[in-house]
DNA sequence: GATGAATGAGCGTTCATTCAT
DNA sequence: GATGAATGAACGCTCATTCAT
């Protein structure tokens, strides 16, 4: 693809989409125009259905014009899942980084459980596109951005597993279905949330008692 | 759509897809072949990536010949999206009703997350795509489901609500956004299941222990 | 084709399309009912624009059967083409014949207006699909049926020459454009004729009227 | 569909099809042949039986190329209908507008007749196509075209009527089939009209006889 | 004689992509 | 940087035709 600033091809490192501290030049507004227009477009119809001249009319721009800036179609694609995972990534990593240091692991996780959810609900449409489209993605592209997504769920399991070493959690329980629970019930909130109902924060509380104390009413509570 | 066998336009009564005793005339058959494959297909790669060229060749007949048994590629989708539902609900209403009356809301509650994550990950094509694929539908389609769909969920609510009432449930949770972070976690094991890491059962076993008990080493434990 | 009762495979040589004495078999009923059904949807939507399956329905048979009957659409078009032109044909023949012998050229021409009109508004759906379609028959097809109409045009350019001979009709008529005008005339009706409106009759002796004599009111009459 | 130059999404206010001075844009062109074949087309072979890959190679483009200029096959058959009558209207509106006040009715009519005639058979693939499908179309489609059509021959009816009340044609003459016929015997010529044969105007001048005259030779001339 | 079921070719249409301007 | 115009491939769908039953 032709890349007017000289920037390599692969992933921009931007920390999250919309960070980058300016948008210098009239070539990476339209870049970002696009790949807002993109995620959005992914999350709500999925991958295949959604159009380049759909993406082009909500950048205000003609589908021609896109080729400007991404070599194809994939390559929109690709940069949204980048995106999109590291929005989340980042925002629990640096919620993480803020806390005390002498916060509980039962704290840690909490806040972890907000960042995520804040990072998917609130300025996610990159995130949100990644969680529902990535299960249908084709094989070759799954397995590219499989590493990164490994990664993430190895910092989670990491962060339950100094927990449990600490005692905040069982000895019983085991870790990797454990998260694989604790963020699929996050992610599916992307299929029912409502910003109406249930401030993101609250949500994150709710999930975050269920995780640790359960439901049951115990006789010796 | 021609509908030779004289059956109703609407959706087959079959309790789930697999189930109708005999496949008695070839025109069943290739029915049945073209909705299994198409199950399939809108699972693993969404709706709109699929086309009906793919689902032919997987039912073994040429394009045209699936206009003979539906009328359009969205009276397939509709008929898979209907089973598909119909195979969870049925599932866990059929388990429940063979409990003993003497269970309890716990053991209730467990065994609808059993049946549940079974009709979705043991027999599952058409629960998995309808998991999958709900969410990106166009919404005249959605529309027509969200009764069917609204209706399960009202299910699982009043569950936990006799489970609350009976006192097994704590007073503090609230039980909605519970509802939505149980299902939640269930239908996102199809993003990541696989059969040969953890049994289904042991995986019930595992979530229902989250829900109810959490996570936290308990003090007075 | 299969042709149940070994009659030709060419035209039946049938006067007119419903007159043969009786339908003795089961096939030559279905044949009628599919010529007829035919004939009725090639007038009013066209030849490209009739599936054989509206063809069928409205013979009250399925498609497949239809060719126990004919070998092909193409072979359908034939015959009613061919019966078409027959009709009119004949039933200007006819009429002539049963005029007596005294009867003056005018009259012979008016009765020729007559019939002919008669076979395509009254019993004319034969006739009617003949002169819709034909101008837009692939040049091979037309050619098959060229023959058959020249010698309808013949046969009326003959009886303009008769009486033209007789001095009946002016000697600068020139004969040939007067035919295709009057034809044109009479043709035409099918696009606009309303039984409600006016009876063939009437409008049979508007036509010849008009051509006789014309529409000028002459300073010496 | 879309329109890049920004005309109305209704039909050109062309005077006739051929005549807008410049083709200015290459776009302004490109419809221009599609129009033209288009038209070609539906004349020779029907609506039903042209397909758009005809058109396109016609044309000199492939068919997906098309669906830039017009919205749909339907769209090109509506301005083609539209063009066709508008073309014949314009041409009898303009000759009369150019006959001397002092013309007598007789006279206004047989310029009718002849800038009829010309529209039809020499600039006329879109006159001719109209006249040749219109009875064969959807109901729908007919309807849209209706209320044109109608002026068209409401304008006919209104010359003859003037002409009566001049006392230009006789009493006794019913001016409605008196139209139907008159415009049958002229649109009907494109059914056999063959320019090496008779030149237009000739053929113009022998209905204008026809009607007036008739062909009778009459005892007092 | 008739039909249920299938097929292959082709239809109107869409869409990612290209490229001269 | 952007766009108007075009393209080729593929899509959902239709239809004349076939044939075992």
């Amino acid at each position: 693809m032709k890349n007017a600033t000289g920037r390599p091809t692969g992933h921009q490192n931007a920390s999250a989409p919309p960070k980058r501290q300016e948008l210098e030049t009239k070539s990476d507004l339209s870049r970002k125009q696009i790949l807002d227009a993109a995620a959005k477009l992914f999350y709500e119809q999925g991958y295949a259905a959604t159009t380049l001249r759909q993406i082009a009319q909500k950048a205000s721009m003609k589908a021609g014009s896109i080729y400007y800036h991404f070599g194809s179609k994939d390559e929109i694609l690709d940069e949204v899942l980048h995106l999109g995972l590291e929005a989340v990534f980042s925002s629990v990593r640096d919620g993480l980084r803020e806390l005390s240091d002498s916060a509980s692991h039962r704290e840690r996780i909490e806040c972890a459980i907000t960042c995520h959810l804040e990072a998917l609900l609130e300025h996610g449409d990159y995130t949100s596109a990644n969680i529902r489209i990535f299960g249908q993605l084709p094989k070759k592209l799954k397995l590219k951005h499989l590493r990164h997504r490994n990664d993430y769920g190895a910092f989670w399991e990491q962060m339950f597993l100094d927990a449990q070493n600490a005692g905040e959690i069982r000895r019983d329980i085991v870790l990797q279905p454990l998260r694989m629970f604790v963020l699929g019930a996050l992610n599916w909130t992307v299929e029912w949330y409502d910003p109406k109902r249930f401030p993101v924060r609250d949500l994150a509380d709710r999930v975050a008692l269920l995780i640790f104390d359960g439901i049951s009413e115990h006789a010796d509570n």
